[in-house]
DNA sequence: AAACGCCTGGAAAGCGCTTTCCATCGCCTC
DNA sequence: GAGGCGATGGAAAGCGCTTTCCAGGCGTTT
């Protein structure tokens, strides 16, 4: 029964339909479709009911989504953009947003850009063919004004289709947004630096063209400013957004600044590399030596020898409520949830020497 | 021009129809169909086909991809159904398989199924529904006859439809898999070990209904009783698969067994767990007093203190050939895709005192 | 008892696209 | 110069479903 012939059937053979459910319940499409996929608007007789239900047990029938897409002209399915599955980062917020997403019974449809600039585009572009009723931006905005105002187009259009989008991080103040504390937490970074006696503090940062970078760089400068450090200047180091990038980034920060007693990594990742640096590249004990903070407290750091100091961000959370966002059927008005850091304090730092 | 009236406005306000470009080309639908979307199996002279591309240009079309779906009976979506996106095992996997699918220019529906069993189900129907065209089961099989059957019976559903699928890791003889070599990987730890001088090796094992934990402790048996090891009891403990189940399942091993000089974790996360217990919970050195090792290889890690000797597993790889084989027009036979493992030794394994 | 409204069920018009037929047309072959 | 053929464009029939109308059948209301 219900035996698949041959694995290479096309696929046109395939598939049970309303049709064929209402034709063996002895009713219409239109009932049959009430029955199975009803909004509730409208209430089929208890008799029919059953006899759809029994008809559509009996073949199987398994309702075409892409059909119910074109005649409703609205999907459950919703994209997921992201710069990078693998990363502990994203990987969080993934699945935040799943896990929300499961509980309105929506598709997630997700893509990687692998940080290639152009790739989001691409896929927003993707995600509006599919007529995806929403998107969540989840990577970091860049500073590149044409790229930022070629995306933006994207997002009129896709908004213009009827899709919302949500973005995780700031990319402009008409757009929904879920914001985590960037600022803050680079902020506080430097005021717990500060309070265990560091004054000359270094920062490795990620690519400078992400505003994520730009918003934790400036919180720790204007930290730095208003505590009265020592005028020196910047001691910035910049690398990839991975652990390879933060570990040469930290190197070279430390090389040519020796003095600094403490480094803010903007990145867990990225701040796993640069306790491998300092510790094998330039024999630097953490913390005795230097102490170290990172950025996000992804599930490893806690794990990390000496366990890393972090400016914890509510990952899951921003996925949960950028997805809750989506449903919101919000008015004209562009939404905003602020979620905020915290500095979680562990082995990577100690007290100033001295 | 194109002004997005209203956030709100309805969805079938929205969207340009290749009718509409048709129209504005002057030309019939059919012609302005087989020029945007054409397989090339028809040829459109180079006139119409300039008036088509810049009408299409003009009115700024996205085509839509359900309706594209239902004519064609088939789309270019895949799923893929994993435990945890969170979890770096399946991050990595996932990040080779979307790799993979950019390259075909497929888009990849995710679904999470948080190691709930019947949800896997769930998913794999709701994949159905959408009609995609194949769909990779990353998450391991288990034991449970019962469920498996029901999967099974859905897979052929799935089959019947049209749809392919391709399992990481053994699930059925009828299947397409990729399979990484786990019992192997099993093996090659436990001699990695014995040939340090270790005698008496624990395991710590995920839960014991997991295939993949089966044919991994299974591996690590056959080659202790092949090496001759001394018949005492197995000293195996189970735990979640989670860094906390490690963690639990370390302590409890090594109370129940202060004999063992060496530990196989059946995972990484959960290897990371077991470190922090033997260490904080039971002030036990790894590697002087304990050995650990490891299983995935995941991206953290090198980066645990010690570093963690581990089984490394091609995850990116597996996860691209899933993609490979879902697109492989494969005959009748199902095809099979085995993956190496390899032991990487690091520092959390040492030579047996004495 | 006539008129009204409500509740159910069905017919049928799409949703936006692909693809199969036809119809042309210019060109080549014998 | 008639018959054929390949290349090109269009008409129209779906793909599987939702939803708007309509048509009856009842129970109420005056």
């Amino acid at each position: 029964m219900a035996n698949p012939r041959s694995r290479t059937r096309p696929a046109h053979t395939a598939g049970v339909t309303l049709q064929q459910v209402a034709r063996q319940a002895g009713v219409s499409l239109a009932t049959a479709s009430r029955v199975l996929h009803g909004s509730g608007a409208r209430t089929v007789g208890e008799e029919l009911r059953r006899r759809v239900e029994a008809a559509a047990e009996e073949l199987r029938y398994v309702s075409n989504a892409p059909a119910q897409a074109l005649a409703r002209a609205t999907s459950n399915v919703v994209g997921l953009i992201v710069h990078d599955v693998a990363d502990p980062y994203f990987g969080a917020i993934a699945a935040g947003a799943m896990r929300a997403a499961r509980e309105q019974r929506l598709m997630v449809m997700i893509a990687a850009t692998f940080r290639e600039p152009g790739l989001e585009l691409e896929y927003l572009r993707s995600l509006r063919a599919q007529r995806a009723r929403a998107v969540i931006l989840a990577g970091s905005g860049t500073t590149d004004t044409e790229a930022t105002e070629r995306l933006a187009e994207e997002i009129a259009g896709f908004e213009a289709d009827g899709g919302r989008v949500v973005c995780i991080g700031d990319r402009g103040p008409d757009l929904d947004t879920v914001a985590m504390a960037n600022r803050s937490g680079g902020g506080q970074a430097v005021r717990g630096l500060w309070e265990l006696g560091h004054r000359r503090i270094g920062v490795v940062a990620g690519p400078s063209e992400l505003l994520t970078v730009r918003h934790r760089l400036d919180g720790a400068r204007r930290a730095l400013r208003g505590l009265g450090a020592p005028a020196a200047p910047d001691a910035v180091e910049t690398g990839d957004f991975t652990r390879e990038g933060g570990r040469a980034a930290a190197v070279r920060l430390l090389r040519a600044r020796p003095d600094l007693t403490a480094v803010l990594v903007l990145n867990d990742v990225m701040a796993a590399g640069a306790l491998a640096g300092l510790r094998d590249d330039l024999g630097l004990a953490v913390p005795d030596r230097v102490s170290v903070v990172g950025f996000d407290d992804v599930p490893f750091a806690a794990d990390l020898r000496p366990a890393l100091t972090t400016v914890r961000l509510p990952l899951e959370a921003a996925g949960e409520e950028a997805v809750r966002l989506l449903l919101d059927p919000s008015g004209d008005e562009p939404r905003r949830v602020d979620l905020p850091a915290e500095l979680v304090l562990r082995g990577s730092t100690a007290p100033a020497a001295g």
